[in-house]
DNA sequence: CAAAATATGTAGTGATTGCTAAATAAACGC
DNA sequence: GCGTTTATTTAGCAATCACTACATATTTTG
């Protein structure tokens, strides 16, 4: 079969500039004429290439999670439970007020805003939270089994209360918080930790 | 001077419907046809009485604020410290699960959405964090002054890493987490209380 | 060289947005 | 009653929304 003109624009960069507009001014709050102008193509060339603008999200949001599932991941493998949890909240607490990118996380300023597609929209954020807190519960079973839990520690409560802290710490960089602040949280929860 | 024809509907009643749609679908997923079908009155209606879209929203919030300030100072007059933070915690967990109103925080879940008046809205709820927040370290203060906390703690940052927790607590809400679950993640914040 | 296939730029679709002009209705003081 | 004042209804404003028809441009296939 003929091949056709090529594509003048490189898809993940697209992608990636498509994610950055999402990120700053949430699903609704971007308008398909920001986020062709921050492509840097014209609508057609985005439904040619995405679809429409919420299959367009889908796809920066599919992008967002494979980043932050390696750098998770990378994290998680310190030696101890204790060292991982350690290491994924500093991280957020530098990345979170990181201002080269949108402060905040994406999944967290996105779960708001209602609307015909929230629904839909509400369902894969909430698949995307529930990877993450996966990830998180299976490091600390791990933990557990080494003993560097006690034994009537709950792996699935204390991940979903880390998961909870690391959440509203994305909140209070949105609302402004610097990341000496965010340490401080931290501090704090490790200060909950099982002994 | 003369008085004209009166009002055919209770402002607060209309202000009340209007904070819960703000609620349920965010600033802007909020259509001004949305607003007055709740509220039961025509759009002119509307701008007579509240000015516009955005000075409704502000008078909303000011209602949403004035409900939980009263809330937030009865459950911190409780005798200790420590049984204030629970107390506001453990109704947080209910509440914000309460299915008599939208789930989730109306400041937390309005932080996203960008757009051009974002950052005047962000400023508003941002305020009224900061009040929030206050209050909490006060009753924090006085709970060191009466000895409650070792003269090393410091009530600012542990009236953050509580509030921390309350917001992380409304995006679990909004993410369709069960009271029973985030009562859980109350009991792991009290566990970091210092001794 | 055509012919087929795909991408692009221009321009505009109907629908919805926040908001309002104009006419009418209901209260007041005189 | 009459004039003034304010609220309500009807209808529609310009702007923006997500999205697309159409003609043109650029590629591979035969």
């Amino acid at each position: 079969m003929a091949a056709g003109r090529p594509r003048s624009f490189c898809k993940n960069q697209a992608l990636d500039r498509a994610l950055e507009v999402f990120w700053r001014q949430g699903f609704e709050g971007a308008s398909i004429c920001d986020l062709t102008e921050a492509m840097g193509i014209n609508p057609p060339s985005l439904y040619a290439a995405f679809g429409n603008k919420e299959q367009l999200f889908r796809q920066a949001l599919d992008r967002y999670a494979e980043v932050y599932a390696e750098r998770r991941a990378a994290l998680l493998a310190a030696p101890t439970g204790r060292e991982a949890i350690e290491a994924l909240l500093r991280d957020a607490a530098r990345s979170l007020t990181d201002k080269s990118s949108p402060t905040g996380c994406l999944y967290v300023q996105a779960i708001a805003g209602g609307g015909e597609h929230g629904a839909c929209i509400r369902e894969m954020l909430k698949t995307k939270r529930e990877d993450s807190e996966r990830e998180l519960r299976q490091r600390l079973e791990r933990a557990k089994a080494e003993g560097e839990l006690p034994d009537d520690a709950d792996p699935a409560a204390l991940a979903r209360f880390i998961t909870t802290v690391a959440q509203g710490m994305s909140v209070q960089a949105s609302g402004g918080a610097t990341r000496k602040e965010l340490e401080r949280v931290v501090d704090f929860a490790l200060g909950a930790w099982p002994s």
